[in-house]
DNA sequence: CTTGACCTTGCCATGATGGTAAGGTTCACA
DNA sequence: TGTGAACCTTACCATCATGGCAAGGTCAAG
């Protein structure tokens, strides 16, 4: 039995209010209005009293987003996947493209932050970490390179 | 030789201005004057035109500022890394435990990171990236557990 | 009718940094 | 003496994704 996908009959019916949506799809209720002050959801529809209502497509654009956010693109970028998701004749290299250019900065950020750890574990590895006072890694800070002028 | 300790005589006369403290430091001015906001720099002095002045102790305290930014520490961390450097009192062992807390926080870092970057790189791997619209990358997005509506 | 759970908008905060604007100071040079 | 460049000052705004709070409207169950 597939989830909602196969709803009955008037897809209008199964809209659901803003707390729904945000248990279905793992996103906040903030971070929802957020992204459609964002143009990231189409229109979102309002019942009478002003309520924002929610169609399983909008639900599954949130899916989307969040599956997107899970894998650290940007929010610029994510409005360009979404769009091209949306787009029937896209080309996939354009996805591609995006998608690798954002595993490049993801490659780029862990070797500086592994270069850190690096550096840092040496530090924590030549402390002794007692009551002395003597401390390597507050020598290193206080003139690493530049040994004292 | 030991540092600016043994300045010659008038320490106030060798006192620099921002600019100056910057370029040797290799910490923006604007930053220079956040990381004061934040009581990071005892007391900057001032000549009688308003501009700050640096003395090489205050230079000293940047440098080491600057370094542990390199290597990822956050201003709080900074804070107190600072203060302990100053105490002449300190235990070893409560610089190695700042140390080695913002080390572990690379690693769960570092490791969440990668952990996107290979699901990423095994989406790119799948796909073609052409003139065509069909596109794993997108197929994972809108749905990767759950199949699609 | 009340209570509690929901919804609305709007503003403020984060953390480290950059930018810009509007104005004061200093110095070198014509 | 004037002028312009290069410096300094404070103060505000922006980033990016997110959370929090406040004040008020709505709705359903008791």
């Amino acid at each position: 039995m597939a989830v909602a996908a196969n709803a009955p009959v008037a897809e209008h019916a199964s809209r659901v209010n803003i707390g729904d949506a945000s248990k279905r799809s793992g996103v906040s209720a903030k971070m929802i209005r957020h992204y459609e002050s964002l143009n990231l959801l189409a229109s979102v529809a309002r019942s009478d009293n002003g309520y924002r209502k929610y169609s399983e497509r909008d639900i599954h654009t949130l899916r989307f987003i969040k599956r997107a956010r899970d894998l650290g693109f940007s929010m610029a970028e994510i409005a360009e996947l979404v769009s091209l998701w949306l787009n029937r004749r896209r080309a996939s290299a354009s996805v591609k493209r995006i998608a690798q250019a954002h595993a490049d900065d993801l490659t780029r950020r862990i070797g500086e932050m592994q270069a850190m750890q690096q550096a840092l574990t040496n530090l924590i590895h030549c402390c002794h970490g007692d009551q002395r006072p003597d401390c390597p890694i507050l020598e290193d800070l206080a003139g690493a390179s530049r040994p004292r002028s």
